[in-house]
RNA sequence: UGGGGAGUCGCCAAGUGGUAAGGCAUCGGUCUUUGGAGCCGACAUUCGGUGGUUCGAAUCCACCCUCCCCAGCCA
């Protein structure tokens, strides 16, 4: 009997942390939380850490909460936050009961910060933001002590009362940690705890005029989620010993961790909430949720699957090392999944009409064509065939070069699930243009297949010209031309002017027809294609979700 | 020239002292009623560099180099 090696799963450094603990019990158990500002839509970055969240609770039979960060009032939208809803559930996670706001805690939040006032640890400042900033040091050299850092507990309790009544206008005081001006983190000296903001918050309204600063929230926040594992960005590294510190010092129901991972980037695209929201409010793109840009609701149109996007963010890994992955992975990941799953239709881009001249001007029939060779279970649909056809105008050369194998004059193709045809001569238009092809088929070959054994170098895909259906095709490429778009400084004049290429006559085969919104198909040799919202009755609009590797067009 | 991080194949990423996993990309071949998919194969004598410890180092030590982040009353 041999022995089954145990298949160690290699562990990313925050699973091997969190086995870690739960095998020495330092937790019983796991919880985690994606923690989203709602001041922009989510994109793939914000997938990969949704995945890593929600997906450790899962494996480990935790909980992840979804907690909205919602401090800063002029920032935030209640519409975002709808959509960032929306998006963590179509990439497949369930918050459950457990969808919680920072805003939930403010009165908690300010009950600690009396605490610490009481304690000695936090203070009011009544210095303008030029003059802290002026006092807070340099990255070499310490910062300087604020005049107002050794005023009573008193007097900082009936400040910071004020503050919270109303009485003061923005800017007029600060709620301040009292920890180290020297410190070589700057972080630590002295950190702006709240603020006074008159502003209508979205979810409370008119209910508080100070607003707690994303470093006391946060950790706060955890602790009272009970959140065993805080993970985050890069970015905050320098911000755990703050992190820390008002855990040690609030008197807090648990003891949360933070630990840092590296971001996701992508190249060929920008991924920051302001770069993404210029291209959105400048017009470069269509909305948020336009197919070109790395945003949920963008890929969602594109024709992403949550299931790709989840094996992406499987397949891109947890660590600390900054990265730029390359779209192509991203690519790849959706093109297997629907490689499986997406039903093939044959449509043609750039029609090229072909008669077959020795089929009856009349006659018509249909062709059983499985839906899916992948997938023998899809069944098979009826698509019917005439006189008249379109074929793709890319697969037709007068003279066709060495390694082109579609058709040429006096050349056999066959004509996928149909029959074999002969091209007998193309018709050209006064400018020179091929317009029109003449052809015969050979009727023996119904269904794509010769008695005699002959097999055609070529398939082609090919729409009855009677029946076909008219669509709009919308051709994505990437929106940047360089692989980092922001490198050069200016991202917007990296935009790639053909990132969206419309044919506005396609032809379809008719089983497309009311094919409802974010359907998605493969069409046959050229690419995966997913119905647009944009789609009405009349007229179906079709965006491209990605290609279909094409051998020829690549050594050519 | 303060503090915090990181450097393993073009892009990701395992590896935790015993002789460099895997994925994507790329390149061959095979198969094919999608030039798709699939299948088979190639792809780091070397782990930022230099010394050292050790029978043995990507893994330990020392020094050096490079890159990223931090001076919002943003998150």
């Amino acid at each position: 009997m041999s022995t089954t090696e145990a298949p160690t799963r290699q562990l990313d450094f925050i699973r091997e942390i969190v086995e870690e603990d739960l095998r020495t019990g330092r937790h019983s158990t796991v919880i985690t939380r994606f923690p989203p500002e709602p001041n922009g839509y989510l994109h793939i970055g914000h997938a990969k850490s949704i995945c890593l969240n929600f997906g450790i609770a899962q494996e480990y039979g935790g909980q992840c909460n979804l907690r909205f960060d919602d401090t800063n009032p002029t920032k935030e939208e209640a519409e975002y936050a709808e959509a960032i809803k929306r998006d963590v559930a179509w990439v497949g996670f369930d918050w459950g009961k457990n969808l919680y706001h920072a805003s939930d805690y403010f009165e908690q939040l300010y009950r600690w910060a009396e605490d610490l006032i009481r304690a000695g640890k936090a203070y009011v400042d009544s210095l303008s933001a030029e003059e802290i900033r002026e006092l807070r040091g340099t990255l070499t050299e310490p910062g300087k002590e604020s005049p107002y850092r050794y005023r009573s507990v008193e007097e900082n309790l009936d400040l910071f009362r004020r503050m919270r009544g109303g009485e003061f206008g923005d800017g007029a005081h600060v709620l301040r940690a009292k920890i180290d001006m020297a410190s070589p983190n700057v972080n630590m000296r002295d950190p702006v705890l709240y603020r006074i903001r008159h502003e209508t918050h979205h979810r409370t309204g008119d209910a508080w005029c100070i607003y707690p600063m994303y470093d006391y929230a946060h950790p706060l926040s955890d602790a009272i989620e009970r959140v065993t594992h805080s993970l985050c960005t890069l970015e905050f590294e320098d911000h755990r010993p703050l992190y820390d510190w008002l855990i040690e010092h609030v008197p807090v129901p648990a003891r949360p961790h933070q630990y840092e991972f590296a971001r996701l980037n992508l190249n060929y695209t920008v991924m920051s909430k302001r770069k993404l929201l210029r291209l959105v409010e400048e017009g470069h793109v269509r909305g948020w949720d336009d197919p070109r840009i790395p945003t949920i609701a963008g890929l969602r149109r594109r024709g992403y699957t949550p299931a790709a996007i989840r094996s992406f963010c499987d397949r891109v890994g947890v660590a600390k090392r900054e990265n730029v992955i390359d779209v192509a992975l991203l690519e790849f990941s959706i093109r297997e999944d629907l490689n499986l799953h997406a039903n093939r239709v044959m449509g043609v881009l750039r029609p090229l009409r072909v008669v077959i001249e020795n089929y009856p001007e009349e006659k018509s029939e249909s062709f059983d064509v499985p839906n899916n060779p992948e997938d023998p279970d899809a069944g098979t649909r009826q698509v019917p065939f005439s006189r008249v056809i379109y074929i793709e105008s890319d697969d037709f050369m007068e003279e066709p070069p060495k390694k082109f194998f579609r058709l040429a004059p006096g050349r056999e193709v066959r004509l996928r699930s149909a029959y074999f045809i002969t091209c007998t001569s193309a018709v050209k238009n006064d400018a020179g243009e091929i317009v029109e092809l003449r052809a015969t088929y050979d009727p023996s070959t119904r269904g794509g297949d010769a008695a005699d054994g002959r097999k055609p170098k070529a398939t082609l895909h090919w729409v009855s010209a009677r029946h076909a259906l008219d669509c709009e095709v919308r051709l994505y490429d990437r929106l940047f031309r360089s692989e980092n778009p922001e490198e050069s400084g200016d991202f917007l004049a990296d935009l790639n002017p053909d990132s969206l290429e419309v044919v506005p006559q396609a032809k379809l085969e008719p089983s497309v027809r009311g094919a409802a919104p974010f359907t998605r198909f493969q069409f046959e040799r050229l690419g995966y294609f997913c119905v647009d919202p944009d789609s009405s009755a009349a007229r179906i609009v079709f965006n491209r979700t990605a290609t279909l590797k094409d051998t020829f067009t690549r050594r050519a």
